[in-house]
DNA sequence: GAGGATTCTTCAGTTACTAAACAAAGAAAG
DNA sequence: CTTTCTTTGTTTAGTAACTGAAGAATCCTC
């Protein structure tokens, strides 16, 4: 046994209350153990978060010699968040309760080029609806989660939202906010070192580092789809060769599909044609359906693709040290049964660290709406789970302002 | 400006000290910007570590407009801590001062295979004799950093050797301790994101992120050597295709030498003879020799594991967000400058978030003992900057204590 | 040398903890 | 049923580390 472990949180309540959440159910005892601090302490900051009602007794263990232990969990139906996914396709909402559970969901077209105004006042309008389809009061709602693949392109909204809705808003990577709701809605432990593998249009990764969620100095972190794959690969966007996202991202598998012409004849496939949705998405999501149904070329195409995320998801794991993977976002739902097995099997026989701990990979439940549900859940964590601010030299000072993420857009 | 930043370390004191380290000289009011603390706050703090000897007054600054700031700085000589490198060729001592400034330096050749007490004896015979060479008292050192390519295998020698030198030992992976040792003894931010990538007879990559050192829940994060480069490249000891290591470490570059006639013998490789130093070691050092002389097929080889390493540095730096990479250890010590242009041409050209925040490519000043060096910096952050520990959740306790690395041998 | 600006110190008050005593609830044994 | 022991949870007094505000010291300007 090692000595009292000291916590790490910036308050000691929020220690507790997402030990409270990680554990699902734990008595006081268990969080004096778990966090180190004595009994006085948990008894009263407790009381504490049992008195804003966001923690509930909720009977009894059985003895193990002694008094019963009273076993403490999440009220949750105590609070609630809004999380937004905005996507090229389609905007998604969900209504989440404290325990991140999603209570209410709405999915609709994207905005395309629309003029921001009058997005904004959609969005809120459509905000307004997922909120009263179920009746929950407005004060309970702690505020408005909203992610992108480029978040630092959405601030301006982000602020109009805010003004438009009432609710706080907090903005994000789409990659992290599907970390953050993995890691908030259980399954994967609270101190635990993990990613999640994510793929819609784009490729990315969010990353929790022992349980506290890592974006890096730009908000950058994770940009898995740059992994270098074939030194003498083709050339990508970002001006390097061989990136996992030129040669096995949804953009790679339709353009392999669409010059493969029984296979686009077979699958479906939207091709060339202009539509108001991307044709990427609707064509990796035909091609998905293809390989569900049989089709070889199509499984072939998606394995060929799987191969490169293994490779990638192992260099990201060996450099990491994870103890879990989740794959997740909207191709992952689609496509994951494909991947999944591919991924395991390069973990299972190639991480490095594989005889010091092992390495857990698995499909997200949830992973069509990961990014919204996780866009709510990073409202919980910031409105409930007060972040701890780095230091800053004086050079920082001087220099302006980084956009930060996962904050109140002020 | 945003508002007062928290410090994030688990004591004021230990913060404070790293500040003025990181800073090298810094005023009251400098801490009291950079902390976020009250001047009250920070003029005990500083008040503490002047009478612990740790920091002393050295001028004033320039007025601006009303009193002068009392410039501070870390009083470099009041505190040592010794740095062991264990390696198969050589074993390198450091004797270093409270900035990482090295004294004393020695190196011997490695132990080999001989008996475990009798290397602990003489390791603390040559411990001493570093001591007393400069002549510095025994109550002034803080302790004994021991790193290694594989840490684990030698915590029954650490704890011996505690005993042996009567001085604190503390244990770490050699890469750990090389991006220690450049964020210690400065050049790096207090608080930037960067790697120290490692070349020995291995490959490494150590990590420190936001100024804390990561070091992953098994201590195996930065296994750089295993980036898959090629997803088709030839097989790897840890059970995958492709990695950094069998296509372009140390070892690859030294075979594919040995492979072309004409330069093993103008570079005067050891070749299959066996010797006492590790022929790998010697031949890459050989082969390095002959390319900074013009030798064009050496250059050629260095040049195409550069290519690899490039490949490997932007993933890397792409999954972490870094602001800073630094080359270390003997192999780049001696062949950096065929590799430093060709890694900052890549991260250059193709580094994601580099429209976000510049990243700067190093060669370290001190290279060849950089191991040594980072682990007396460990020995030096973990005395003076005790290390905040983290949750535990019920499940965990259960579980045996896995070995924790830069932290005392007990 | 008066007055304002800035730096640094002092000190009372607050907060969040700990340690230790205590109270409550159950198990085990007679 | 009573006694004794174990375990859980609460209360209370004390402490360390901070904040806020007032004041002292030092320097610049006029």
């Amino acid at each position: 046994m090692s000595g009292p472990a000291r916590v790490t949180h910036a308050s000691t309540r929020a220690a507790v209350l997402d030990l409270v959440r990680a554990a699902g159910v734990i008595s006081r005892v268990g969080l004096v153990n778990a966090t180190g601090l004595t009994g006085g302490t948990i008894s009263t900051v407790v009381r504490g978060l049992i008195d804003e009602g966001l923690v509930a007794e909720t009977g009894h263990a059985e003895s193990t010699g002694g008094k019963r232990r009273v076993m403490l969990q999440l009220n949750h139906f105590a609070r609630y968040a809004v999380g937004v996914h905005l996507d090229d396709a389609r905007i998604t909402y969900v209504l989440t309760n404290l325990g991140g559970a999603v209570v209410a969901r709405i999915s609709r077209a994207g905005a395309a080029a629309d003029e921001p105004a009058a997005v904004v006042a959609r969005v809120a309008r459509e905000v307004g609806a997922l909120i009263d389809s179920v009746g929950v009061e407005r004060d309970r709602i702690l505020g408005l989660g909203l992610v992108a693949a480029r978040p630092s392109e959405h601030h301006e909204f982000g602020r109009a939202l805010e003004r438009a809705t009432g609710l706080p808003v907090v903005l994000d990577n789409d990659a992290t906010a599907a970390a953050i709701g993995e890691h908030w809605s259980g399954g994967v432990g609270a101190t635990s070192t993990f990613a999640a593998l994510f793929m819609g249009t784009d490729v990315g990764a969010g990353v929790v580092l022992g349980g506290a969620t890592y974006r890096g100095p730009s908000g950058h972190t994770g940009e898995i789809g740059h992994t270098c794959l074939d030194i003498d690969g083709p050339w990508c966007r970002c001006g390097a060769r061989g990136c996992l996202e030129v040669l096995a991202g949804p953009a790679a598998v339709v353009e392999q599909a669409r010059a493969d012409r029984a296979l686009s004849r077979a699958a479906g496939l939207v091709g060339g044609r202009t539509r108001a949705v991307t044709p990427i998405a609707a064509d990796f999501a035909a091609i998905s359906r293809a390989a569900r149904q049989g089709n070889t070329r199509a499984v072939a195409l998606l394995e060929r693709s799987a191969r490169y995320f293994a490779a990638a998801a192992r260099t990201l794991a060996n450099v990491l040290d994870l103890e879990v993977l989740v794959l997740t976002g909207p191709s992952f739902a689609i496509a994951g049964s494909v991947y999944l097995p591919v991924l395991r099997a390069e973990l299972d026989s190639a991480f490095i660290a594989r005889d010091a701990h092992p390495i857990s990979v698995r499909l997200s439940p949830s992973a069509a709406s990961a990014p919204a549900i996780g866009a709510a859940a990073i409202v919980l964590q910031s409105e409930l789970v007060p972040r701890r601010q780095g230091l800053r030299l004086p050079d920082d000072l001087a220099a302006e302002e980084p956009p930060v993420f996962g904050q109140l857009v002020r």
